[in-house]
RNA sequence: GGGCCGGUAGCUCAGUUGGCAGAGCAGUGGACUUUUAAUCCAACGGUCGUGGGUUCGAGUCCCACCCGGCCCA
């Protein structure tokens, strides 16, 4: 496409802007400078001002500190020969006060070049205006990179009293606004903080983890045989060793080895991918926290879950409480514990372990489960327990003893073979975490997997394949070990009040836009 | 997978029975030395998601498709 067609093509404001591009050009100024010299974010010249006043730093003429600030433009208001204008950095923002006799008439028409959100530069002194805001009297300007595209700012209004920020005719547009997270970010604040949150959640599981003697691994995402859960993987071809390779859909396996070599108390935090829906709990690719500890065992794992929780909640969010999907979560511990089937029965009133297959079937299309008539009994367990008892689980519940078909990687419960030391976390009917004491027999193992081979020829195809070298690593030997997988991005969720996950993911997987 | 809703100017949205495609904001020109959704005046801005069909005439009616959202399972 030559450039004729492109600009032919062009919004009459981006037509204008490249028009003010050369112009500036012609004036001699470079619209996209290598860099500028900050003192002081828009927060900290405000907080540097207020403190000069209370203690009569003030000069006679009203003015206080000299700072100088970086940011984009997201205002501007000109009066003539006076113009206001609203710089935001990540502090935050502050107004900015050009008059014409304090930059100079030539400086002050360079203001006609500007648009909002445009990067600039700012220096001068701080003041208070007479409508009573903190704002810097400019008088040094220099344009750090120009915006040829206009950002889809709302106006802002801030509610009288309240101070709350009522935005009119914003950026709505969910679809565009994860297509193009960049203007999304650039225009919504509330957004930023919403993974500057993600940012703390993350960083206080490692200080929690560090602190308890954890070592933080990383393990392969291209594997050759994948596992650790139950679901359908990404499948990739590497050229030269003309082999198909996974993606992986959990780090599990591979922590347990490392268990297996000595190394005691690991952990991973990194992106498993899953083919499977989308929907407002599921993307394709998602962030999974996991760890392991040996020696300890599924009802130890509960303790430090919890308390990894709260932590993380007021580390990142500064509280315990939370508000989510019109719900009020409190995650202080302790945490309930229930067990599956106790639930199950409770909730649901069936007790599935004297039901056989007919009768199961029969009570999951009873609760509305679709495609029950092609499901593997472990499947169908679990998606009766889905629909009858999740939903109704708000407040943080460990729920505990999964049935041994439903759980390969769990060891038997200690007094009940037929069920195993797991856990889920639900929170807000949604699961949060999964964890076991880890199944460390090789000769159960071997026997999980190779029932796992037998769903599979039933035609579940969401099943464990066998995996000989895993076996061969417990047949040297695995510690008893408590491990935990936690869905980081429900976790923030939660924490953040974002009903979707694509709220919480910064790039959410989406159709590629057509013609572009 | 099924049902419902949506896609119109850069953004947010109207668009009547099928009859010249609109508003606000943004942008452009002008006025304005304390505004903050600044205000006032003027002019400008369109592949109505895509492709067919019906019709003298389609943003509007019909069919198919694409992309999303919500609900159900």
């Amino acid at each position: 496409m030559t450039e004729d067609t492109v600009v032919g093509r062009l919004s009459q404001v981006e037509r204008d802007r490249r028009e003010t591009l050369e112009e500036l050009r012609r004036r001699g100024l470079e619209p996209y400078a290598y860099r500028y010299q900050v003192t002081h974010d828009a927060a900290a010249a405000v907080s540097l001002f207020e403190a000069a006043e209370s203690t009569g730093q003030v000069g006679e003429d009203g003015t206080g500190p000299r700072v100088s600030l970086a940011g984009r433009l997201t205002s501007l208001r000109s009066h003539g020969k006076v113009t206001f204008a609203d710089l935001e950095d990540r502090s935050g923002r502050i107004q900015l006060f050009f008059r014409q006799n304090v930059v100079g008439p030539d400086h002050y028409d360079l203001l006609k070049l500007l648009h909002v959100g445009d990067w600039v530069g700012v220096a001068g002194v701080v003041m208070r205006t007479r409508a009573g805001e903190v704002s810097v009297l400019v008088d040094g300007l220099e344009l750090l990179a120009k915006s040829i595209r206009p950002l889809p700012y709302g106006k802002v209004e801030e509610e009288e009293g309240t101070g709350r920020r009522i935005v009119h005719s914003g950026f709505a547009d969910i679809q565009q606004r994860y297509r193009q997270r960049y203007a999304d970010l650039a225009v919504h604040p509330e957004v930023r903080e919403v993974f500057v949150a993600r940012a703390r959640a993350i960083s206080a599981m490692r200080r929690f983890l560090d602190g308890r003697g954890y070592i933080e691994v990383e393990t392969p995402i291209l594997q050759p045989i994948y596992g650790g859960a139950l679901a359908r993987p990404f499948t990739t071809q590497h050229n030269v060793l003309d082999m198909r390779l996974y993606l992986r859909i959990a780090d599990e396996l591979y922590l347990k080895r490392l268990i297996v070599g000595g190394m005691e108390r690991v952990y991973e935090i990194g992106k498993d991918f899953r083919n499977e829906g989308i929907d407002r709990t599921h993307n394709p690719e998602f962030t999974m926290l996991e760890f392991y500890e040996a020696y300890a065992d599924y009802q130890d794992m509960m303790d430090l879950v919890e308390q990894l929780v709260a932590h993380v909640a007021q580390e990142a969010v500064g509280g315990l409480v939370t508000e989510f999907d019109g719900m009020r979560i409190d995650l202080a511990p302790p945490y309930r514990r229930v067990s599956f089937l106790g639930a199950l029965d409770e909730v649901g009133g069936v007790d599935v372990l004297s039901m056989d297959d007919e009768a199961l079937r029969a009570a999951a299309r009873k609760a509305g489960v679709e495609g029950s008539a092609v499901m593997s009994r472990p499947k169908l367990l679990d998606e009766l327990f889905g629909a009858l008892v999740e939903p109704t689980l708000r407040d943080p519940t460990f729920v505990t003893d999964y049935p041994r078909e439903l759980s390969p990687l769990a060891k038997p419960k200690r007094g009940d073979g037929r069920l195993t030391e797991r856990f889920e976390l639900i929170i807000a009917g949604r699961e949060i975490a999964n964890a076991f004491s880890e199944l460390n027999d090789p000769f159960d193992q071997r026997d999980r997997f190779e029932a796992q081979t037998r769903l599979r020829e039933k035609g579940d195809e969401e099943t464990l394949p066998m995996d000989e070298d895993y076996l061969r690593a417990l047949e040297y030997g695995m510690p008893p070990t408590g491990g935990v997988g936690i869905g980081v991005d429900r976790l923030i969720m939660l924490l953040t009040g974002q009903p979707s996950i694509r709220d919480v993911i910064l790039f959410p997987t989406m159709r590629p836009e057509e013609g572009r």
